[in-house]
DNA sequence: GGGTTTTTCTGGAACGAATCAAGTAAAGCC
DNA sequence: GGCTTTACTTGATTCGTTCCAGAAAAACCC
């Protein structure tokens, strides 16, 4: 799919377009929130024999260059996800640990204000939302 | 110190008082956000050998007793502070890992709302405030 | 104070996620 | 096609944290 657009992105950061590179792209684009092993587990089906590796590395670079961002909720493993720069945020469920998108809830890019800032130049407001998926919620009612 | 509050505390809680535990508690009133390397370090200095066992299970129990909240910002160790139950938040330095307390920004229980909840019955909205403290923007003013 | 329950101690071993290091392969410029 | 730079491979290592088991100590009920 897409390979092309992939492709793009990578040279538009003045990246080298490798395979696993585009195999990791390609993987997140089709499933967000996934973490370092099932990214791994993606990119071999897709290309066969990949280090572990390449695609930290891979995650890495892309992360630093703004293609990808990186998302790690307390207590959780690493994930990661190709939407980036529109500020929006994350419920997690505590029970199965699913994670779903959550466009932000004042405006654009408004969290960003904290009530005191303690001398800190703030450049980004993280918010989680915890709590329990309706699957969970339905599985285990009071837990 | 009060020693006496953090053991009505732990009574408050059903938790047996113990020395350990009124270490932990007193280390964690003294400097809120220390990792528990510090936590050890802290509370050796005042009892003299505990085991790092002894301070793993006490974060434990405290925090599952809500006596001690656990923090998590990505890529950093675990963190502690006794400051609970009043919904604020945590304004990260990227660049030395300092953390300072942030009143919730609009009102008492304010975040707790998310824009689209997609099911999930939401008990938490974590906010995490990134940017450079004064102290880093002070010493490296471009980075 | 006696007895029961819970906690802590010792001293490991084990874990998974992530990182380091040095050599090999591939990408892209000419 | 050759060359330089950057990426990937392989294999080992770190780090925070958890788990283990039995023995010893302390806390609390009476």
């Amino acid at each position: 799919m897409a390979t092309r657009e992939h492709e793009t992105r990578l040279r538009a950061a003045s990246l080298r377009v490798t395979r696993p590179r585009v195999a990791v792209l390609a993987a997140l684009q089709e499933r967000p929130h996934v973490d370092t092993e099932t990214v791994i587990e993606m990119v071999r089906t897709e290309l066969g024999a990949v280090s572990h590796q390449a695609v930290y590395d891979v995650l890495r670079v892309l992360s630093d260059a703004g293609l990808v961002r990186r998302i790690q909720p307390a207590g959780a493993v690493a994930r990661y996800e190709t939407r980036v720069g529109d500020n929006h945020h994350h419920v997690v469920c505590r029970s199965c640990g699913a994670i779903t998108d959550v466009d932000c809830a004042v405006g654009s890019a408004p969290c960003l204000t904290a009530s005191q800032d303690h001398g800190f130049v703030v450049d980004e407001a993280e918010v989680v939302y915890w709590g329990t998926c309706s699957d969970c919620a339905t599985a285990r009612p009071h837990e």
